[in-house]
DNA sequence: TTCCCCTGTACGAATTCCGTAAGCCCTATT
DNA sequence: AATAGGGCTTACGGAATTCGTACAGGGGAA
């Protein structure tokens, strides 16, 4: 989940801020003042801050200023009222990544703080990390599978049906969701595909597939798998 | 050397802001209308880029949605006197780092484009160091390839097309994302291109090209160069 | 010329379908 | 309450079809 500080002492503009980003799906943590902004930074981690600049205790360049310090790189923009050019090149010069002055758009800032997290987040580039269950280990990045450390040779769908299981980990998979997860949006035509490659599935990674302790299946509701 | 490129009709403030970007130490390059942008945007491979919208022959909406639909991620910063939220939303969405209305100050656009440099250069341009697999050894910087020792006589797109695959080593690199990065946009088109250049690698580079060892195909997802 | 990329063809892997067997759950009957 | 049977769900093995990739040759452009 996509966390977002907002340091900023007017309520009203937090509040507002804070339920358009929540709309947005970002989890958002709201601070008032400065020591209680940079606390929050220091222990949340957000992925972005918004940062006003008059702040009761402590202003924002200081916090930006001692985050940036203290070796924090996350993106912060600077919401402000002073719109001064020497205040923005201050700004950036402590650390910024952009810089907007009040008053402005609920749209333009979300499409900003967008872009910083784009720009953020690409060299990260959350690929699946590998995964483990019993002897198996999954690979996503070159779509290879080990059993006790040899390579196992699975087709396509049976490669991305392993990893739609392997991301529910213990939960219940229906065959509907596979279906649509594994094969796309097809009509819900009852057949039994997904039966046979997980059969496959076992074929090839359980010890004995007749009597599966990995990939199980779940009575009416469908598949599970249990590391 | 960091590099700017300027894609502005305006003759004036192209001149004023070249001039003062290259005080500060960058080397600046000028195109005057879009379809010039676009080119020296590809060829030149600028570590940013300053855009203004309303251009002769393509509008900078246009040449910043090739750019991306290339793959090109360089950073970006819109440049107009258009300041209606919509279009600055529409220029996040297209995928611009910034966007700046004129008038503007030059320190200001300075400092941005210098966030904007820090942050892109943060994960540190990994030049493509040589790299080998096999008996075979690619010397990027004279775009040179060695198998046993002795030269291989690559095709310029045989030779980005292995470049592509390396830099990516075990992980599989789809036959759209080669396309994007290699070719460049041409997309939607279902076309064997790929196919038979990693036919042509094959042949030059493996032992046995008819079972190739290091140019893998994975089935239904595209190639994958294992060492 | 060399290089690039398209079209057409063939091969082989992968997916899906079918019929049948086995397993589980529910319920009715004793 | 225990149990046996019916109905529905899942598993299996083989066969047919679909689909992706490899290969060959040729036209077009730099």
């Amino acid at each position: 989940m996509t966390q977002i500080l907002i340091v900023e002492d007017n309520a009203d503009l937090a509040f507002g801020l804070s339920t358009s980003l929540e709309v947005e799906g970002y989890e958002v943590a709201v601070a008032n003042d400065g020591p209680t902004g940079l606390t929050a930074a220091r222990d949340r981690n957000p992925d972005v801050i918004i940062l006003d600049l008059m702040l009761p205790g402590l202003d924002g360049y200081r916090v930006l200023r001692t985050l940036r310090e203290e070796g924090r790189e996350m993106p912060v923009l600077i919401l402000t009222a002073r719109g001064e050019e020497a205040d923005k090149v201050l700004g950036f010069r402590l650390g910024a990544d952009d810089y907007v002055t009040k008053p402005v758009g609920v749209l333009e800032l979300l499409a900003r703080v967008n872009a910083l997290l784009r720009r953020a987040r690409a060299p990260e580039k959350k690929e699946t990390a590998n995964e483990k269950f019993g002897s198996v280990e999954i690979i996503p990045s070159s779509r290879t599978v080990l059993r006790n450390g040899s390579q196992v040779a699975l087709t396509p769908k049976e490669f991305d049906l392993l990893l739609a299981l392997v991301r529910r980990r213990g939960a219940v998979a229906s065959r509907f969701e596979l279906l649509k997860e594994v094969w796309g949006h097809r009509t819900a035509v009852m057949t039994r595909t997904v039966d046979i490659h997980i059969r496959e599935l076992r074929r090839k990674l359980e010890d004995n597939p007749a009597e599966p302790r990995h990939i199980l299946t779940v009575w009416k509701a469908g598949y599970r798998l249990e590391a």
